[in-house]
Order: structure tokens, then sequence, then C-alpha cells
DNA sequence: ATGGTGGACAATCCA
């Protein structure tokens, strides 16, 4: 039996995350490593890093702000960026669709949304209605495919540390559970939240602004593996690691792993 | 109610 194993991390500018990157990925040899917020243009992206580590690496990015990336020891197939449609701009910074093992996997930054009565959150909810039908043009929920990466949403009361004083952050409120949960209706399983049924305090965000945010467990949990049927019954364990929040020069996000029986 | 830190870039924008 082979594993296949997945991770997914916002990195907050790549070039600053290196120091963590690189070791993680010699240490733990996933076969896919999504990126998100890479902050990097194209010209500028640290390849050789990624090749001398024994990976590949895809990407697309701009100078400040967004960008996302893959890493992957086997070659990727189908690979192309965004939403390509016609209801918004083309996002190719936000959404790398590829394929492996003959599995599809979207990595995607989510817009975050800034503030509840701003166009960015107006924005948020229609990228959420734009990849809902992204799903259901180009793909089926009976074909083997994993959606992961910031989706900028904390699906339950469970997944932040203070229910009551958050409701109503652009990334937990109701309008985007609701958004969140079209999206899984179409065949999507949460699957950290299918090994951790009901676990409490399992973040993969803590904001750089709360002191001492890791230590008094005052995090989100925004960053997500999906999966179709098929292969979240495939699933053998989902997993936070948090090892880049308590690097020597730390970051804001964890790495998300999960493993399936192939 | 507000601000806190960190990243990019070079005065603010974003998270």
């Amino acid at each position: 039996m082979n594993t296949f194993r997945i991770a997914t991390y916002n990195v907050n500018s790549i070039r600053s995350r290196l120091h963590i990157i690189i070791p993680w990925l010699e240490e733990n040899r996933p076969d896919v490593f999504c990126m998100q917020e890479t902050k990097v243009s194209d010209a500028k992206f640290p390849v050789s890093e990624f090749t001398k580590a024994g990976y590949q690496v895809v990407f697309k990015g701009e100078k400040q702000y967004n960008g996302v990336a893959v890493a992957s020891l086997q070659k990727l197939e189908q690979v192309s960026f965004g939403l390509n449609d016609e209801e918004g701009p083309e996002d190719a910074d936000r959404l790398i669709k590829f394929r492996l093992s003959g599995i599809t996997l979207l990595n995607t930054y989510v817009p975050q949304g800034r503030d509840r009565d701003t166009p960015q959150f107006a924005y948020k909810l229609q990228w959420f209605k734009r990849f809902r039908a992204f799903l259901e043009k180009h793909s089926s929920p009976d074909m083997p495919l994993i959606w992961l990466g910031d989706l900028n949403v904390a699906p339950e009361n469970i997944d932040v540390h203070d229910p009551k004083r958050l409701l109503g952050h652009v990334c937990f409120t109701p309008e985007v559970w609701e958004s969140f949960a079209r999206i899984k209706s179409w065949g999507l399983t949460d699957i950290f939240r299918k090994h951790h049924p009901g676990e409490t305090k399992q973040y993969t965000f803590f904001d750089y602004r709360v002191p001492k945010s890791v230590e008094r467990g005052l995090g989100w949990r925004v960053d997500h593996i999906l999966a179709t049927a098929s292969l979240a019954e495939k699933s053998m364990n989902c997993y936070i690691d948090m090892q880049p929040r308590q690097a020597e020069k730390p970051s804001d996000h964890t790495i998300l792993v999960a493993e399936f029986k192939m």
C-alpha cells in the first residue's frame, strides 16, 4: 500500500519562509506541498531552493499580494491557474488546479474579505459562488478531487477560540458559512474534521497581533483539506503541524497535513 | 472600543 501525503501552508511571503519550508520538506517528504500568499512575482520565485530539495514547483504570483505555488516530487499534469470564468477577475494568483496520481487538486487562497461592509467582502462571497460553479463545470463529485488551502473560513464554533466575540468577523459569519456549506454540499468532506470530530482547540492560524496567541490557544481553523467521497474514504489521518508557528522566526499559519492510502 | 505584529515596499496596504 502506498501513502499519498499532501500538505497546505499559508507561507505569508515565500522568500521570508524558506528557513521553515525547505527543512520541513526535507524531513517530511510530502508528495505535494501547496502554498498560499507567496507574495512574489514569478520572475523572483525561489525555484532553485525547491529543486535542490528534490521538488518541482509551479507558481503564479505578483509583487506584494496573494500568490500560490505547488511543490511536488512527481511532475504535475494539467496545470492551470485561476477560475477562468466571465464573472470577475481572473485571479490566477489565487488558484492552481492540477492532476497527480489520478487525483485533481485545487490549491486556493480565498479572498480574506477585509470587513463585512466593504466591496472586498462582496467579492469574497462572489468568489465562493464562482468556485462552486467552477466545480460544477469542470469536475464531478464522483471523481477523486481535493480542495485545499487557506480558505479564510472557520466553519464552526469549535473552529475559533472565542465564537461569541468573533461572530461577524469576515472569516466567521453566517454569509461565509453559507457559501462554504454550499460548496461542501457539492460533495466535499472536511478531512481534518473527519478524523477529529468535535475536537476543540485545533487551529491553523494564530494572529501575530495577539500576544502569546499560541501559548494561550487563541487561534482559528481557517486552512483546510477537503475531498470527494471516494478519496475521503481513503484518508488515513489529518493533522496540524505547529512547527512553523513555533520556529525561530515564526509564521502566523501552521502546516496542515493529510495522508491517503492509495 | 481600540490596537496589537509582521510582511512588502518605501507611504501605506494587507492580514
